[in-house]
DNA sequence: ATGACAAACTTTGTTTGA
C-alpha cells in the first residue's frame, strides 16, 4: 500500500496538477493539506471519477486537509481532540482494512507558528501537545496508524540548506523540536528517515528568490508511523520532479510504502 | 540593503504562508 502526503496549496489552484499526479502516480491513500476550500465547494467529481473516496475536513481561505483512498474508509474523525475553541480545520483521521488488519491514516497540517513572538507561536506548542497525547491514546490501541502531512518541522541540520538562516524560525528552533522529539518519543517512527540518511534532501522550496532552481529547501512534509506500522515499512521517498511542473505547489508529495494491500 | 512569489478574499489592496 503507497500512501502520499502533500501540501497542494490549493485545491482550485492546484486540481488539473492533482488529478495528473493522481492519474500518473495511483497512490492507494492520498493525504493532503491546505485545500483552501470549503467542503460544499471541494471538486469531487474528477477524483471520485479515478475511483477514489475522498473525505475532507475544509475551511474558508485557508487551511484544510483530505483523505483519498481507493478503499472505503470504516471511519472518518475530523479534529485534533483537546481544544474545542480550535476552529481550524489541520486534521482528518481515516480508518482502512488490510489484509495486516486495521489502518489508521491522518491527514494534519500543524501550524507554522510565524511569527515567533505572536499568539500563532504558542498555538503551534500548544497544537504539538495534543498530538502527543492523540499519539499516547491511539498507541494504547497496538494497532497500525501513520501520521502524515504538513508538520512545520525541520527536524534536523540535515534537513534544511542553511541551518543558520532558518535556526530561530517556528519551524526550526528548540521549543518547536523538543517537542517533535517528544513526540517521536512516544513510540513513533519517522519512516523518511527511517529509509535514507542523505542529508540535504527536501519537501519544500519558497516560491521566492529563486529556492527551487538553487535548491534552497527544507524537509517539513513527514509520515510518523506507530511500531505495528514501522514493522510494514518498506520505502519512502519524496517525488520531487513535481516541483518542475507548470503551476507547481511549493510542496511536493512524499510517498510511503507499506507492507499490507 | 532590499525584495523577491503565490493564493484567496477582504478584490485593483490585504492577509497568509514558510
Amino acid at each position: 500500500m503507497r500512501i502520499a502526503t502533500w501540501n497542494i496549496n490549493g485545491i482550485k489552484a492546484r486540481h488539473d496538477n492533482l488529478l495528473r499526479w493522481l492519474e500518473q502516480e495511483s497512490p492507494d491513500v492520498a493525504c493532503l493539506q491546505e485545500i483552501k476550500s470549503v467542503d460544499e465547494n471541494f471538486p469531487r467529481k474528477a477524483i471520485e471519477d479515478l475511483g477514489y473516496h475522498l473525505e475532507t475536513h475544509g475551511q474558508k481561505s485557508f487551511n484544510g486537509v483530505a483523505l483519498l483512498s481507493k478503499k472505503p474508509f470504516e471511519e472518518i474523525n475530523r479534529r485534533l481532540p483537546g481544544d474545542d475553541s480550535d476552529e481550524q480545520a489541520r486534521f482528518i483521521e481515516g480508518i482502512l482494512s488490510t489484509d495486516k488488519g486495521p489502518l489508521r491514516v491522518v491527514s494534519l497540517y500543524l501550524p507554522n507558528g510565524n511569527p515567533v513572538g505572536t499568539e500563532k507561536y504558542p498555538y503551534k506548542l500548544g497544537w504539538m501537545r495534543r498530538l502527543i497525547e492523540w499519539s499516547k491514546q491511539r498507541l494504547e490501541l497496538e494497532e497500525a496508524f501513520v501520521l502524515a502531512g504538513d508538520y512545520n518541522v525541520i527536524p534536523t541540520a540535515h534537513d534544511t540548506h542553511d541551518h543558520d538562516a532558518w535556526w530561530g524560525d517556528a519551524l526550526y528552533r528548540e521549543e518547536t523540536l523538543d517537542l517533535f522529539r517528544e513526540l517521536l518519543a512516544t513510540g513513533l517512527t519517522e519512516a523518511f528517515r527511517a529509509c535514507n540518511d542523505t542529508p540535504h534532501l527536501y519537501s519544500f522550496w519558497d516560491y521566492q528568490a529563486g529556492a527551487w532552481p538553487r535548491n534552497m529547501g527544507i524537509r517539513i512534509d513527514h509520515h510518523l508511523l506507530s511500531p505495528e506500522a514501522a514493522d510494514l515499512l518498506k520505502g519512502c521517498e519524496i517525488l520531487k520532479d513535481v516541483r518542475d511542473w507548470e503551476k507547481p505547489s511549493d510542496h511536493v508529495p512524499v510517498m510511503l510504502t507499506l507492507d499490507c494491500e
